[in-house]
RNA sequence: GGCGCAUUAGUGUAGCUGGUCAACACGCGGCCCUCUCAAGGCCGAGAUCACGGGUUCGAGCCCCGUAUGCGCUACCA
């Protein structure tokens, strides 16, 4: 990188003499009286050549997500990281994870584990950057790294280094008081706020006053000498929004924090330069930086990446009404309320995508087996309002995710959920996994299509009962009233007597009818109806005592299914621990 | 305060360069199926496209203004 920016030909929108003009000479020993140890730091030169230009198609997408190690994992990440990694894959890009914990005060302890974890746990394992491994332990992969920003200082210095020799930063000595009066004169002169033009006190310091300052170990911050004209503007194309226009930037921003920590904006131009990050895909909030991002990226004569704005998942809905979402007050905000509740990551998943794109949906409808990756997101297709988070179309979206996977698939996830959420139950799963996944097959494939699991929380009803050790005691059984437990006690045993299990399922059900004809109840419903004094009652009657004594509760599955994943022997069981329990 | 982004039925969205464009999904209500509960099938109620002006033969779709919400205006990202 030459040093073809000199001070001359400087744009500058404050055309004020006052201002300190350095000789390049003393804007190297300025440098090097800020860097102290510049010597160890690498040239650009170098940084270029340790991070040499992707090897990729042409179109491929690099792209990112940058979180913050401040706590959970923000449904909202989740999205953003979503949308980037299937543009990546889809243009045989890369997709990275970056650690942004430039902020020392708030970086918190086991934050870092919770990003990669929820990226890995919902399939967006980056292709570079941190991941888990299958052992669970956590490493760092890829050639740009290392890709947590605060392992970074040496670049961005490097980088410092190069601008404060081009005039284009400098340090300033203000502190938070002084900010804070001058902010408050500017509110009182009613212009805007900010450090800029005659504002920005450090551009008049002279050399030997910032060299004393320095050198009496004064803390100070290092600032953009901003280059842009607010009364001019600038445009850009924003993927999803079009042309985007805003005055330029003439703010003079900090760029390196006393702690020596870049800003966001100085660690965005450095590491997406040197990472080769193509595309910023990034929430709607970023929208008012981009002049002065384009305007760092001018500065070191590099390409700008494409910057798009996506409208982050902002609200819920409540019985109130709308409010934003909040991490205090919104426990949805934080991805791991969607497993915790039950909700399989792939319905999460597929929610967001529709969230993204809402085409999605038919496109699920009409490949219903495919794998979600085969759907093509597209950025033009996204909405630009803040989509509401809605918990009952998560559901519905869950329930027919459920209903179609493949059954082993669905034994999985199900053990997996049920062996944090649900632990007894999934010991008995575990047991015998063939037999529950039958007992979870339960109507899955019939003709009605029937979709009995919504969340994982339905889990324990669809199951349990086909565990004796979760079954009601014999004596608390829901039998109906209008049932003699005489009846009822014949009833149980010429099922026990008559049922097989050579039987189909659906012959159950005649046999239920054989038996109400036998004891007096009418096998359909309609005859009772038309005279009910004729009968005891009606096969539906029946059913429901013979339904309790299998399944433990006045609602089950088809009957003739629950029996047969049950067996013989454990339908006589059922059968006789109710007659047991009558005549003792 | 300044600047920016947004605003279509309860919710999420679709509506291409202005002329069946008010559609789809979830939810809600009813009916059907039916041995229970779900699921499923069918039907239905819900929006004068935030409001007010324009431009036009004609506007959710273009322009201006207003309101509301959100964002930025930090040595947070």
């Amino acid at each position: 990188m030459d040093n073809n920016n000199s001070l001359e030909t400087l744009p500058n929108s404050s055309t004020d003499s006052q201002q300190t003009i350095f000789s390049s000479n003393e804007l190297r020993a300025l440098a090097e009286l800020v860097f102290p140890h510049w010597q160890e730091l690498p040239s650009l030169k170098e940084l270029d050549e340790r991070y040499p230009k992707r090897n990729l198609p042409q179109g491929a997408m690099v792209n990112r997500v940058g979180p913050s190690p401040t706590g959970m994992m923000h449904i909202g990440g989740l999205y953003v990281a979503l949308v980037n990694r299937r543009l990546a894959k889809q243009t045989s890009g890369v997709f990275f994870l970056r650690i942004e914990d430039t902020d020392t005060k708030r970086t918190v302890e086991g934050a870092y584990e919770t990003i990669v974890n929820a990226l890995a746990d919902y399939g967006l394992t980056p292709d570079e950057g941190a991941i888990r491994t299958p052992e669970g332990t956590f490493k760092e992969v890829g050639n740009y790294g290392p890709y947590s920003q605060s392992a970074r200082k040496h670049i961005y210095h490097a980088c410092a280094f190069d601008l404060i020799c081009r005039g284009l930063m400098y340090p300033c000595f203000m502190k938070e008081e002084e900010l804070q009066h001058l902010r408050e004169e500017q509110q009182g002169l009613e212009i805007r706020t900010g450090v800029y033009g005659k504002w920005a006190k450090g551009r008049y310091l002279s050399y030997s006053e910032i060299e004393n300052r320095i050198k009496a170990g004064e803390h100070f911050v290092l600032r953009l000498r901003a280059t842009g004209i607010y009364s001019e503007t600038i445009s850009w194309e924003d993927q999803i929004r079009g042309t985007l226009t805003l005055p330029q930037n003439d703010i003079d921003v900090v760029l390196i924090k006393s702690d020596g920590m870049p800003t966001y904006h100085f660690a965005h131009l450095v590491d997406d330069h040197f990472m080769g990050t193509t595309h910023i895909i990034r929430a709607d909030e970023w929208i008012s930086s981009v002049p002065l991002h384009l305007q760092l990226f001018a500065s070191m004569n590099w390409q700008p990446p494409q910057y798009t704005h996506v409208s982050a998942i902002q609200k819920l809905s409540e019985t109130g009404g709308k409010r934003k979402m909040s991490k205090r007050h919104d426990p949805e905000a934080n991805v791991e309320y969607y497993w915790k509740n039950g909700f399989p990551r792939q319905a999460v998943i597929e929610y967001l995508l529709n969230l993204a794109n809402s085409d999605f949906e038919d496109w699920r409808r009409a490949n219903p087996k495919a794998p979600y990756t085969e759907f093509n997101v597209a950025l033009d297709k996204m909405g630009q309002a803040g989509p509401l988070a809605d918990l009952v179309k998560l559901e519905s979206i869950s329930r027919d995710i459920l209903s179609s996977i493949d059954i082993n698939e669905l034994y999985q996830i199900c053990y997996e959920w049920a062996a944090v959420h649900e632990k007894d139950l999934a010991q008995e799963m575990a047991k015998d996994p063939d037999y529950a996944c039958r007992a979870l097959d339960i109507e899955r494939n019939s003709e009605k299509g029937a979709k009995r699991l919504g969340t994982f929380n339905d889990l324990r009803p669809q199951l349990a009962p086909f565990y004796d050790q979760f079954l009601p005691s014999a004596n608390e059984l829901p039998f109906p009233e209008n049932v003699t437990v005489e009846d009822r006690n014949k009833i149980l045993s010429l099922i026990k007597e008559r049922y097989s299990d050579q039987d189909p399922p659906e012959q159950f059900f005649e046999r239920l009818k054989s038996i109400s004809s036998d004891l007096g109840f009418s096998p359909a419903v309609k005859d009772y109806k038309k005279n009910p004094s004729l009968y005891k009652g009606h096969v539906g009657d029946v059913a429901a005592v013979v339904r309790v004594a299998m399944f433990g509760s006045t609602r089950s599955p088809d009957l003739g299914l629950v029996t047969s994943v049950l067996g013989k022997q454990t339908v006589a069981n059922r059968c006789n621990r109710v007659i047991a329990n009558q005549s003792a």
